[in-house]
DNA sequence: GTCTATACAGGGATAGAC
DNA sequence: GTCTATCCCTGTATAGAC
């Protein structure tokens, strides 16, 4: 094979992000991920010396920049109509892995520990996210003042990550239709 | 080990069911369920000669018990509020499998042709349940007019898995506050 | 930091006896 | 219909040369 240096890292995490997303957890291994860069397993392990760093190393980095993303969206976009759709969108971007979160407890049972406790860290930062834009509408009246932040959110996540789940098994229509009837439940 | 005479079909299927949905379609192998069931990994091959066999095996046992579930609900109870609270209960169930379709949705790029047509089949029946709940729904007054039937239908199916997954990363409030909120939805 | 080579466990599947 | 034994492949991970 012929060699190639100083890999980035972020070019493995990289490869790493799309087939954990495509194929779950189980569904790659060191060998896949080292063909798909063009690199050797061997090396790959001296990056991340087990598949359980690796993929909380992924997570981690997802986490990080969505929260990221998140907060900015958030500085540019005071009201809740906007920062709603910018957020399904983030998720929903169909070149994306914005279904990590649901890959992740799907295969839960079969992530190491520290893969397992970033997931849990993810989905915690997501709803947290979307509770907190909810008590902000409300502050602004834009929901009503009965609404449960922490149901909403649940609520809207679940959605979100069981629609682009479920579009693998019925197609564009599904996150089409989920997307329709939240914008209809919002309005 | 000790010989088991005639093991019935339905002990495998039960047995593969909860593994499939508690660890993913690779998440275990026929010498775990073999050991689970206190028989060879050889005599689970007598029976399904394949693993995609045994998987779609599984799913088209799991679809044909929900459309008759499903069916009998409906024939018992004609109004769309008992319809929903009773078939979103159906899937809930803590100590069932109804998030079969999520994770069948999640390893579907694992999953042998079979499996992944029988997963395609399961949604669709699901989603036509539900689609056809809402219209009749919609035909005595219990839903808006312009209710759309087939983005309802993607919206709560997509709500339900997502909240039944998530609930592994975020506990049982997950689940609690989305339907919680469908039920605020749907009122 | 990359490679080749390899160790070792586990998974799917089969052969053939009982 | 079940078993034991086995084949062959793949997966994770390591050793040691360059």
């Amino acid at each position: 094979m012929a060699k190639r240096k100083d890999i980035p890292r972020a070019e493995i995490l990289d490869a790493a992000q799309a087939l954990l997303c495509g194929r779950g957890y189980q569904g790659f291994s060191f060998r896949d991920l080292a063909a798909e860069i063009g690199i050797s397993s061997a090396s790959l392990h001296h990056h991340f010396p087990t598949k359980g760093d690796l993929c909380a190393a992924v997570v981690l980095r997802y986490r990080d920049a969505l929260n990221l993303r998140l907060a900015a969206l958030a500085a540019e976009n005071e009201d809740w109509s906007r920062r709603w759709r910018l957020t399904a969108a983030e998720l929903a971007r169909s070149d994306g892995d914005g279904h990590l979160p649901g890959i992740l407890a799907a295969d839960f049972a079969s992530l190491p520990a520290q893969a397992q406790q970033e997931a849990r860290l993810l989905h915690g930062n997501l709803t947290g996210w979307l509770a907190r834009f909810v008590t902000e509408a409300k502050k602004r009246s834009e929901l009503p003042q009965e609404a449960d932040a922490e149901a909403l959110a649940h609520a809207l996540l679940a959605l979100l990550q069981g629609g682009l789940l479920l579009t693998r098994l019925g197609g564009p229509a599904v996150m089409d239709g989920a997307l329709r009837q939240a914008g209809e439940w919002l309005a």
